[in-house]
DNA sequence: TGCTCTAAGCTTTTT
DNA sequence: GCTTAGAGCA
C-alpha cells in the first residue's frame, strides 16, 4: 500500500517553500508551527502524514491526527487519499470527540460506561438538565436550564468533576449538586455528553497505566490542527497519549494564536506557548507566506493585529502585489448599508465573480435579517449559513428519539420527547405520575409503566407495546427497513401529512432514510462490505487484536475491544448523528451569495468579502469590552474577517441600526484607527473622529456628561467605551428596597453584596461585590437585582 | 388535554 | 423586531 521509497516522497514535497518543507519533514521531535492565515496548513498537514508513511517512518496506525470539526478532518483524509493508495480509514484521523467516542467504545468496560452508550447533543443535554432541575424541586428562576447547562459543560471542559469544583456561595454549592445529580441520571440511562466523551477518555488513560502505555507505543506520530483552539482538557488529553519527552514519539501541533476566536467556549490560546515550553520545542516554525489575498489586505489585517499585546509574532507576506485598496464605506443606517451592499455585489456579479464568490460577514445572526431581506426582495439569490442543522431539526430529532428508544429502552430523554408525540392522550399528568413512580424506584420511565394505574398507565403501556413491538419486527432488518417500519409505525409521517406545513418536513424524513442509506455504504455496515486491511505497527494494538475480521472503519464502529463486537448499523448511525449534525446551510446548489457570521468564515476564502456593522458596541461587541483579553479577541475576529478576502475587500458600517426592536446610534469602530491608512480608499467622506450629524451632537451630550458612564445592563464595566446614547433613555429606576450591605442575587453574577449606591431614577445605579465576578456597577434601570434575606 | 397567547430573550459555536 | 417557550384558557 505504500510506495517504494525514492521517486514517491520527493514528488509530495513539489512546491513547498522552504518553511512548509521543514515542517513536512521535520524529524522526530515535538514541534510547533505558527501557520498564518492562508499559508498552506492544511497541505502541511496532510503531506507530512502522506511523507511519514511514504518514507516508512510511519504506519497508518501508527498516526493519530486529531482536529475540531469534522469538516477539518474530512478534507484531510480526501487529501491524503489523493496523495497515497492507502486504507485511510484504519487512521486515526478525526476529531476530538470522534476520536474519544471511538476509543471509548472499544474500552466501554474499563471506562465504566454502558455497552452502546448514546451520545446527547447540546439540545438533548439540555433537555436532560431541565429534568434534573425539575426533579430537584429547584426554581428556574434561579437556576436557568441553559446557563447549568453551560456549567457543567463548562467544568468539563477544564476537566473537574463534582467534587473538583470550587464551592464559594449557596449557588454554586447548589450547582454542584445538580451536576451531581446530572451525571448520576446519564449513568442511570447510559448516555454521555460531548464533555464526558473528552474527560471520560482523559480519565481512563490517566488511571490505566497498561493502556496508556499502550496507546502512547501505538501513536508513533501525533499531529494536532488548530492548537489555538484546545481547551484545557484537550490539552491534558493530548499529554496522556503523548507526553512530553518521550522517545521516539514525535509531536506536531499546528495553530495560529492571531485566529484564536473561540476563548468563550474555553479554548485556551496560552496552550501554544505552554506547549513550546512543556514540549521543550526546538524551533517554532512560522508560515508567513501567504498564497490567498492580495498585499493591502493583508497590510490591513497585519496592521490591525499588531495592536495586540499577546501575540507568540506573525506577519503575512505575499509574492501576488499590493492589489486594490481595501474600500471603506459609512451608511447612514443599517438598511442604506443593505442596499448599498446589494448594489454593489450586484455589479460585481455583473463584472464576472460568481456570486458564490461573494461573502457578506457581520458579527452577530441578528444583523443577517437587514441583508437577508435586501437580498429578497431583489431577488438575489443567497445563502445562510449557520441555521439548523440536519440533525438538529425537531421532526429529524423526534425520528431519532424512537430510533434511540429501540436501541435503549432506558433513555429517558428520547422517552420524554416522543411518548406523546404524535399525539396519544398521554398528557403532562401522566407523565408526571410516570416521573414519581420512575424516581421513587430509581428505575427508567419504560421500566415504571406498570406501576401506574388507570387508563393514564393503559396508555403508557400502549406507548411501551408499541416501541417493544417494533424493536422485534425490525429484528435482523437493513437499517433502511428499520427507520421506514418506524416512520409508519409511530405515525409519525401520517402526523406530518395532516400538518400545514408538514410537507417539508416528510421531506426531511425521507432524508433522514437516505442519509442512513448512505451512512451505511459509507461506513461499510452493508452485506458487502468488504473488511479494509488495517495495518497495525506491531500488532499489539488493543483495540484490535481481539477483534476476528479488522473492520476498522469510521469513527463510530470501532469494535469491542473484549468481545470484537461491532456495533449494529443503527446504533452506529444513531452516534453518527450526535457527532455530525450535517450541514447547516440552505438550499445548496444554486450559484448565490454567501452570508454568515465572522465565525463560520474561518476557514473559508472568497474573492470579494464585504465586512458589515463595523461599530462601536457591535464588532467590537459591547459584551467584550469589559477587559482587554475580550478586545484582542474581537480584534482576532476582525483579522479572521480581513483574511477571508482574496482579491476585494470592503470594510462598511452604519450611523444607525435597528436592533432589539430599537433604534442604536452606532459610531464606527475603533478598528478603522488601526487599519494602515493606505491600505484604505474611503468611497464615502472620511469622519475625523466625532465629525457630523449624530456623533457631533452625541460627544456634547457626552461632555456635557448625561452619559451613564460604564454602566450597562449586564453589569460591564468600561469607562473608555462609548456609552450609551444619550437618546435612548433608560427606563425610571428600581432602586426601591435596595441598601448598602444588602445581598443581592443576579442571574449572571449570582449573590453578592451591595457596596454603593448612586443616582435617582434612570440614573440610579449601585455597586455591588459579587464573589466571582468581582466589583461591578450596575444601572438599576437596566440590570434585574433580586434582594435576598 | 390541546391550543393560543403573552412574556422573555438577544454575541460568537463545534462536538 | 422577531422568535420561542411556557402558562393559561377553552
Amino acid at each position: 500500500m505504500i510506495d517504494a521509497p525514492g521517486s514517491a516522497p520527493s514528488r509530495l514535497l513539489q512546491g513547498l517553500n522552504p518553511e512548509q518543507l521543514a515542517a513536512v519533514t521535520l524529524p522526530a521531535v515535538p514541534a510547533l508551527v505558527l501557520a498564518g492565515a492562508g499559508s498552506g496548513k492544511t497541505r502541511v498537514l496532510t503531506t507530512r502524514i502522506a511523507w511519514l508513511l511514504n518514507t516508512g517512518q510511519a504506519s497508518p496506525g501508527g498516526v493519530l491526527a486529531v482536529t475540531f470539526t469534522n469538516k477539518a478532518a474530512k478534507e484531510m483524509l480526501t487529501r491524503l487519499g489523493a496523495m497515497l493508495p492507502v486504507a485511510v480509514r484504519g487512521m486515526w484521523i478525526g476529531t476530538f470527540h470522534g476520536l474519544c467516542n471511538r476509543f471509548l467504545r472499544a474500552h466501554w468496560k474499563l471506562a465504566g460506561l454502558a455497552q452502546g452508550f448514546q451520545i446527547l447533543d447540546s439540545s438533548d443535554q439540555l433537555s436532560a438538565v431541565k429534568r434534573v432541575i425539575k426533579a430537584m424541586n429547584l426554581d428556574e428562576e434561579r437556576f436557568v436550564p441553559k446557563q447549568v447547562s453551560w456549567f457543567i459543560a463548562g467544568c468539563k471542559e477544564e476537566g473537574e468533576r463534582p467534587r473538583d469544583v470550587d464551592v464559594r456561595d449557596e449557588q454554586s454549592r447548589k450547582l454542584v449538586e445538580i451536576y451531581q445529580a446530572y451525571q448520576d441520571q446519564c449513568e442511570r440511562e447510559g448516555v454521555v455528553d460531548f464533555g464526558e466523551l473528552m474527560l471520560r477518555s482523559y480519565e481512563l488513560l490517566r488511571d490505566n497505566e497498561p493502556l496508556r502505555e499502550h496507546y502512547r507505543r501505538r501513536f508513533s506520530h501525533v499531529l494536532v490542527d488548530e492548537f489555538q483552539d484546545t481547551n484545557k482538557l484537550q490539552y491534558a488529553w493530548l499529554k496522556m497519549l503523548a507526553p512530553p519527552g518521550l522517545m521516539g514519539q514525535s509531536v506536531l501541533a499546528v495553530g495560529d494564536d492571531d485566529q484564536s476566536i473561540y476563548a468563550f467556549r474555553g479554548a485556551r490560546v496560552g496552550n501554544m506557548a505552554d506547549f513550546e515550553r512543556e514540549y521543550r520545542v526546538p524551533r517554532v516554525i512560522k508560515l508567513e507566506q501567504n498564497y490567498r489575498s492580495f498585499g493591502h489586505i493583508l497590510d490591513a489585517a497585519n496592521g490591525l493585529i499588531s495592536h495586540n499585546a499577546q501575540r507568540l509574532g506573525k506577519n503575512l507576506r505575499t509574492e501576488a502585489g499590493v492589489g486594490e485598496p481595501v474600500r471603506v464605506v459609512e451608511n447612514t443606517s443599517d438598511y442604506a448599508e443593505a442596499q448599498w451592499l446589494l448594489e454593489e455585489a450586484q455589479q460585481l456579479h455583473r463584472s464576472g465573480t460568481p456570486r458564490s464568490e461573494i461573502a457578506l460577514l457581520y458579527r452577530s445572526n441578528a444583523q443577517s435579517r437587514v441583508l437577508e431581506s435586501a437580498l429578497f426582495n431583489a431577488g438575489v439569490p443567497y445563502r445562510v449559513y449557520g441555521g439548523l442543522r440536519f440533525f438538529e431539526r425537531a421532526e429529524v430529532k423526534h425520528a431519532l428519539a424512537y430510533l434511540r428508544l429501540l436501541e435503549n429502552a432506558n433513555d429517558d430523554t428520547s422517552f420524554l420527547r416522543v411518548v406523546n408525540f404524535p399525539t396519544r392522550g398521554i398528557g403532562a399528568r401522566s407523565i408526571e405520575q410516570l416521573q414519581d413512580a420512575a424516581r421513587a424506584s430509581g428505575r427508567s420511565l419504560a421500566q415504571s409503566v406498570g406501576a401506574v394505574p388507570g387508563k393514564a398507565g393503559e396508555k403508557l403501556r400502549g406507548f411501551v407495546d408499541l416501541i417493544d413491538g417494533m424493536r422485534t419486527a425490525t429484528q435482523g432488518l437493513t437499517l433502511r427497513e428499520i427507520i421506514e417500519h418506524m416512520l409508519a409505525q409511530t405515525g409519525l409521517v401520517d402526523f406530518y401529512r395532516t400538518d400545514k406545513e408538514g410537507q417539508d418536513r416528510i421531506e426531511n424524513l425521507e432524508e433522514l432514510v437516505n442519509a442512513a442509506e448512505s451512512f451505511v455504504t459509507q461506513e461499510g455496515f452493508g452485506k458487502d462490505a468488504v473488511a479494509l486491511p488495517v495495518d497495525e505497527q506491531g500488532g499489539g494494538d488493543v483495540a484490535s487484536t481481539a477483534t476476528a475480521p479488522a473492520l476498522i472503519t469510521g469513527d463510530p464502529a470501532a469494535p469491542d475491544a473484549e468481545t470484537g463486537e461491532i456495533m449494529s448499523p443503527l446504533a452506529a448511525f444513531l452516534t453518527h448523528a450526535s457527532l455530525e449534525a450535517g450541514d447547516n446551510q440552505a438550499q445548496a446548489g444554486q450559484d448565490a451569495i454567501q452570508l454568515m457570521t465572522v465565525h463560520s468564515a474561518k476557514g473559508l476564502e472568497f474573492d470579494a468579502v464585504f465586512i458589515t456593522g463595523i461599530e462601536e458596541g457591535l464588532f467590537p461587541h459591547e459584551q467584550s469590552l469589559s477587559d482587554a483579553d475580550g478586545v484582542e479577541e474581537e480584534r482576532r475576529l476582525m483579522y479572521v474577517a480581513i483574511t477571508r478576502a482574496r482579491k476585494r475587500l470592503y470594510l462598511s458600517f452604519s450611523q444607525t441600526r435597528m436592533l432589539h426592536g430599537q433604534t442604536r446610534y452606532n459610531v464606527k469602530s475603533r478598528f478603522f484607527d488601526e487599519i494602515p491608512e493606505h491600505t484604505l480608499k474611503w468611497l464615502t467622506p472620511r469622519q475625523q473622529g466625532f465629525g457630523s450629524g449624530y456623533a457631533r451632537e452625541y460627544q456634547q451630550a457626552w461632555q456635557r456628561g448625561s452619559g451613564l458612564s460604564g454602566i450597562v445592563g449586564a453589569g460591564r464595566v468600561e469607562p473608555a467605551a462609548p456609552p450609551p446614547p444619550p437618546f435612548v433613555a433608560a427606563a425610571a429606576g428600581q432602586a426601591a428596597g435596595l441598601r448598602v450591605g444588602q445581598t443581592v442575587f443576579h442571574t449572571k453574577f449570582g449573590e453578592g453584596i451591595v457596596t454603593t449606591l448612586e443616582g435617582r431614577g434612570a440614573d440610579a445605579r449601585a455597586q455591588v461585590q459579587f464573589g466571582r465576578h468581582g466589583s461591578k456597577w450596575l444601572s438599576l434601570a437596566i440590570a434585574k437585582l433580586t434582594p435576598v434575606d
